[in-house]
DNA sequence: CGTATGCTCAAACGATCGTTTGAACCGGCC
DNA sequence: GGCCGGTTCAAACGATCGTTTGAGCATACG
């Protein structure tokens, strides 16, 4: 059924998380079998269970390499406003969502957006639990900073919006990299129109009245 | 591993539409076995097949019971409210909220609501062509009604944004009725209060310069 | 009563799953 | 050369998957 390897270059570690990144995307964690995912990277089947022990760890393992990044920036940009007097909510925001969308800007990056929102709607306890403990405190980071800014709201009422939110953006950063641009738009470009889309709808939807 | 069948009551093949909405929800269309389903509706292993023919069809007739109601709930609000001159954002978009909210009301239904939004999640194509031959219509006609409220926006952004308040909504829908509401709070008055708070997030993101 | 019909049942089918095994291969080091 | 840790390989393991089968049961109708 899927015809030739996919990716025939890099170790065979990289090889099978390119092919892993690209499965789980189109078919899920479950949908996806270590039989097709080798075979799409050129490995042996075993190559899976030597290399990462089993295949829950490999898709623990293709979200720490990109979450490790992409966290890391979230966290960066996140300080070069937090605090500050003059700090907008558009700074916080962006300092959230530039980095997942600069992810993104290759193919692979925007396949692991699609993977991250799968494991965002699917509610598997152990793949939140991993998430939760690995990179919970980036999120906190940013709750903390949200409530700086927006003083008048209650708590429950700015958890609530926060999560709806993230809902929003998880979902719109799942689409975007699929979609065919026009010709005539740089990638550079789309991708800073696209960031201020969501920054503003985030921005609408935190701090409405 | 599960225990006891759930469901003792009602025909074969509502008994096998109940646990499978409880078993999709929790584990995925992939990840509940037909074995584990039937376990839990007391039934024959068998009946599946005999009943709806395949495993798929099944998946079909899950979403069928559930978006036959609601989506017809969802036009009967919108027609008391579209096309008027005086009607706002808000009515609109009450009339795409509350119908899920109400079908939410008993605990298959806000499970069903879990399914949907891992249907959501999942860009599986064959799922999705189903959903948009048999329902697309209605958000064809809730889009209209966008367009007439809001003419300052090009198609484009409008598309846009429905998109995002789309994705912020069924995240959002999947998740109540699943958290636990405080004893004093009587399940009408929580469903209005998160019928409000979706609608003005919704205005909010739909309607900001 | 006999038989037809709709449904349930235990059992089995072939396919595919994640994982394990043990031999073969490979570079570098004594 | 001889050996050795790291890696790849084909093959097989037991488990579980969706589906099919054919006998058995119940109810209704002549």
């Amino acid at each position: 059924m899927d015809g030739f390897p996919v990716n025939s270059s890099g170790s065979t570690k990289e090889r099978i998380l390119g092919a892993a990144e690209l499965l789980f995307a189109q078919r899920g964690f479950d949908g996806a079998s270590l039989r097709q995912l080798t075979a799409a990277a050129g490995v042996n089947l075993a190559a899976v269970n030597y290399h990462f022990g089993s295949k829950e760890k490999l898709v623990e393992e293709v979200f720490r390499r990109r979450l490790d990044a992409l966290n890391e920036s979230r966290l960066v940009a996140l300080a070069k406003v937090a605090g500050a007097p003059d700090t907008t909510l558009e700074d916080v925001l962006e300092a959230y969502i530039r980095p997942a969308l600069e992810l993104s800007h290759d193919n692979s990056g925007a396949l692991f957006m699609r993977v991250l929102a799968r494991a965002f709607a699917e509610h598997d306890d152990s793949l939140r639990q991993f998430l939760s403990t690995n990179y919970g405190h980036v999120m906190r980071q940013f709750t903390a900073e949200f409530a700086r800014l927006l003083p008048q709201l209650s708590k429950p009422e700015l958890y609530w919006r926060i999560d709806l939110v993230t809902g929003a953006l998880t979902h719109a950063m799942s689409g975007f990299g699929m979609i065919q641009r026009k010709g005539d738009v740089s990638e550079h470009a789309h991708r800073e129109q696209t960031v201020q889309h969501l920054v503003r709808f985030a921005v609408a939807g935190l701090s409405h009245p």
